[in-house]
DNA sequence: CGTACTATTGACGCAGATCAAGTTCCGTGG
DNA sequence: CCACGGAACTTGATCTGCGTCAATAGTACG
């Protein structure tokens, strides 16, 4: 097989024939959910987890009064709620961005494989740790970047999460995001978002057309945002 | 032995006699070192892993042209650079705040522990989650709050954390941090903290004086930061 | 073709940044 | 015990990136 989750796994550590089976036998319920449907209700205990197999979902807090902040996106490949429901704890909303398909993961015995492997193990402490990587350059990005500086940095995030699944290429991808889900992820308001995404246009950056973007230079674009790609902890880090 | 990392991990699981001979025995290791003394060199790569066992460190995000980001304050009990030294993958810079004591702990050797106990894995999958809820709530406060809430926030975050360590009891607690470091964590200038560190105190919600801070209402200070204990994955969450 | 998002554009305001001096607090050495 | 030097903290004046308010225009779908 080879979906986004296979992909992402094997990106960090060499599977065996054994692991790839295991990951297999996790992901055999599926379910869909159309695009605005909440996949963990706030503050929810011990629920489920899933691995997100096919379209963008995101985590968020919302304020008492109405301010909301995306935590974190959610793309093909990564996983919700699972350390919150192996331990029992509440998880913050989660919600589908667009149409969505999920694996069903039962938390419990997927820590029971790791006893037994310890490459299935050491890929999802990588993913994990990456997760917590890529917040932690979110918070460098809305504590210390522009504007400006957000956006191109978000743009080159999301193709180097999207390349690594197989869902970018040639510094194009699909992107679903309105600008106020970009505003309320980089700490800005739609307004502000709808104005420096001109300034992006016309500074030559990127190209954006019917929920597709362009990249039209990353070189650029790196030189912007400060980008130091080693956070993202792929392969070849440039 | 009652150092702040066995209340910190007994506080999420009952361990055991020998799961605190293990814990101990990593701990047997210890070294010192001077505050701006740097822990973990940025980017450096399969680097040492420590338990902070005393003192203040933090890890932050420093840009070419100087603009510094806090990205995680690392209190005793903490672990520091342990996913990146086992995955091998570097680190952001990591620098002690105030003299710290530090043990020096074998990652490989503790994922082996791992194995062997599952109370023991379960209390570091929970303190890791805690730790990326911490940076997640971050996200939030320099997203969406404004420098008032987010100092308030702060505050209480603080004071939660080191009461789980026994460092904090009564609403008061010592604060190495200069206005310039919580400016760094909170996305701020020092300058802004400064006069937001005053309004606080004229409106009666803190006080502070050499270091030692006083959280006169906590009630308040809840209130005014929309304050919700649940990321912090405590006991009885009020 | 209405209803409801989503994007756009302009005018204006403000929280927090920047610039520029001080001042206070300490640790250190003479 | 005091003088010195460098952080850390204050305070005022001014500026600006981004927010707020308001109105219009696409667009998508039922």
């Amino acid at each position: 097989m080879d979906t986004p989750l296979h992909r992402k796994l094997s990106s960090a550590v060499s599977l065996t024939d054994e692991d790839v089976i295991v990951v297999d036998r996790l992901l055999s319920t599926t379910q869909v959910a159309p695009a605005g449907a909440t996949l963990i209700p706030e503050g929810h205990v011990g629920g489920e987890a899933y691995v997100l197999l096919a379209g963008w979902a995101y985590r968020f807090r919302m304020f008492e009064d109405g301010r909301r902040q995306i935590s974190r996106l959610l793309l093909p490949g990564d996983f919700i709620g699972l350390n919150a429901s192996y331990l029992g704890m509440p998880e913050q909303s989660i919600v589908a961005l667009t149409d969505v398909q999920l694996a069903k993961i039962d938390a419990k015995l997927l820590m029971e494989h790791f006893r037994q492997s310890p490459r299935l193990s050491l890929a999802f402490l990588w993913s994990d740790t990456r997760d917590r990587f890529i917040t932690e350059e979110r918070v460098a990005s809305i504590g210390r970047r522009s504007a400006y500086e957000r956006l191109a940095h978000v743009f080159l995030e999301l193709y180097l999460r999207l390349e690594l699944i197989g869902e970018a290429a040639e510094d194009v991808y699909s992107l679903p995001l309105t600008q106020e889900h970009l505003a309320d992820l980089l700490g800005l308001t739609s307004i502000h978002v709808n104005r420096v995404l001109h300034r992006l246009k016309n500074d030559g950056l990127i190209a954006m057309e019917a929920r597709t973007i362009r990249l039209l230079s990353r070189e650029k674009l790196m030189r912007v945002s400060d980008f130091d790609p080693r956070y993202l902890m792929h392969r070849s880090p440039k």
